[in-house]
DNA sequence: TGAAAACTCCCTACACCGTAGAGTATTGTT
DNA sequence: AACAATACTCTACGGTGTAGGGAGTTTTCA
């Protein structure tokens, strides 16, 4: 279900992340693709489809190749994803903000989502041990600047964006899950609704949960849905910075 | 990969889930087991070996019948998860906290973090259109309870709620990840750098980045691995229910 | 100018997955 | 005893990642 970056050959990676070669092959037949053309093709299905559909037969398909020959590109797929991770990385906007920090951590957090939400395949891909290409580090490197120079220490720095970036693809999850489950179940939020809420009602007690009953209906008719993504979204970034200048402010 | 959780006959899940139960047949053999059975048995596999490793197949064998049975008690995998997910979501510790709407709302984050820990699987399963069973339902009335009367509109009780949910949900993510991911690999956060980093320091270039290449090496140092989730999540906690104070005082 | 090496690519196969469809065994009713 | 209803099994389909081995193409060296 989800999908494991960094659990190949770190090495074979890192060489592939870096364009590091070893000295190329002299004998033998031209290899047909390149491993960027490789990775456009299957972050193109990602895009598309979602990760469920990036296969190695599917990649290997569009290209007009079979399966296997993928591998003398790349050790395994788990690399080819590490590889596409650091590529889409490198779309984020890294410009300087003007402004103070909270201005710039704003931007981070929004440049995070809009990553996430433009390819919603990097949500399912695990980010412990993450094989650090060159778009990661400098995108490390650009958030923490956001922070430097105003009295945290590095660990604080880490931290708050680590605490930031979390935050921002949470709340990119959730805004993604919901624009897929209409597509993926065919009905919109109000005709789902039409069909489960006579359902519910029969099962629900409103005295014995008075407040989930009233917030409940409220919520609902105030979001015109079950939930709005965005919106949430833009509540939990003024609430983070918010919490963020308590910090920051604590240290002046 | 991610798993769809309400994709099936809501009608079907809410009776599962609220144990409406058709007239019992009378004719034909008796069943030999409970839904129940199934549920449990279910659990503790997703449990032990996570969401990847339950399959109808599995959980058939570890109840000493064919994967078909199972289509007997329950219609398909989805509506099995939905189960699942609600019964497991009635292990929340819903206690009345002493305190102020700072101290409950904590005890809601913590409380969110455990079950996440606990049951690493639910992390991979979508929550939007959630099946609303029992225990889904208590606990979200019960976490309101914790911001109800300090000033808040219905639509502000409800995006605070998501916002700590949300956020222990993300941060449970990271600490489970984290955990397996020395599992999976076989590997130690030490060993793992021990083979990574001589490689990394051939690419990374510390002049072009100096702010990650100090806050990078201390927040190492500090941590004695890459990252430490549960210390972030006690950071980020402080953070959110800060942010969360500045709203309520807006309020006074 | 062969022959051999090196390389790319294909084919087959394995053990899995969810579940459709059809068949069999067991039980209760008439 | 006959029949109906149910629980369960068996087989099959099209999908997954990738191991192993063979086929075909290009370059290098004798």
């Amino acid at each position: 279900m989800t999908v494991y970056g960094g659990s190949g050959d770190p090495k074979r990676s890192l060489e592939l992340l870096w364009g590091v070669q070893e000295e190329k092959p002299k004998r033998g037949p031209k290899p047909r693709f390149t491993v960027d053309d490789i990775v456009r093709v299957a972050i193109a299905i990602a895009d598309a489809e979602g990760l469920d559909a990036l296969s190695m037969r599917r990649v290997a398909g569009d290209l007009g190749i079979t399966a296997m020959s993928l591998y003398g590109y790349v050790p395994s797929k788990a690399e080819l994803i590490d590889v596409l991770v650091d590529r889409v990385v490198g779309e984020i906007e890294m410009v300087e903000v003007a402004g103070d920090w909270r201005a710039k951590l704003e931007h981070v957090a929004r440049e995070n989502w809009r990553l996430n939400v433009r390819h919603p395949w990097l949500l399912q891909v695990s980010s412990s041990r993450p094989v650090l290409g060159p778009n990661m580090i400098a995108k490390y490197d650009y958030e923490l600047r956001a922070v430097n120079g105003i009295g945290l220490t590095s660990i604080e720095m880490d931290l708050v964006i680590g605490f930031v970036t979390d935050y921002a693809h949470g709340a990119a999850r959730n805004a993604v899950e919901a624009a897929q489950v209409e597509q993926r179940t065919g009905a919109t939020d109000d005709q789902w609704w039409e069909e489960y809420s006579p359902l519910l009602e029969k099962v629900f007690d409103a005295e014995k949960y008075p407040v989930a009953a009233v917030v409940g209906a409220e919520a609902g008719a105030e979001y015109g849905a079950a939930v709005d993504p965005s919106r949430a979204f833009e509540f939990g970034l003024v609430r983070l910075l918010d919490g963020v200048a308590v910090l920051v402010g604590s240290k002046g």
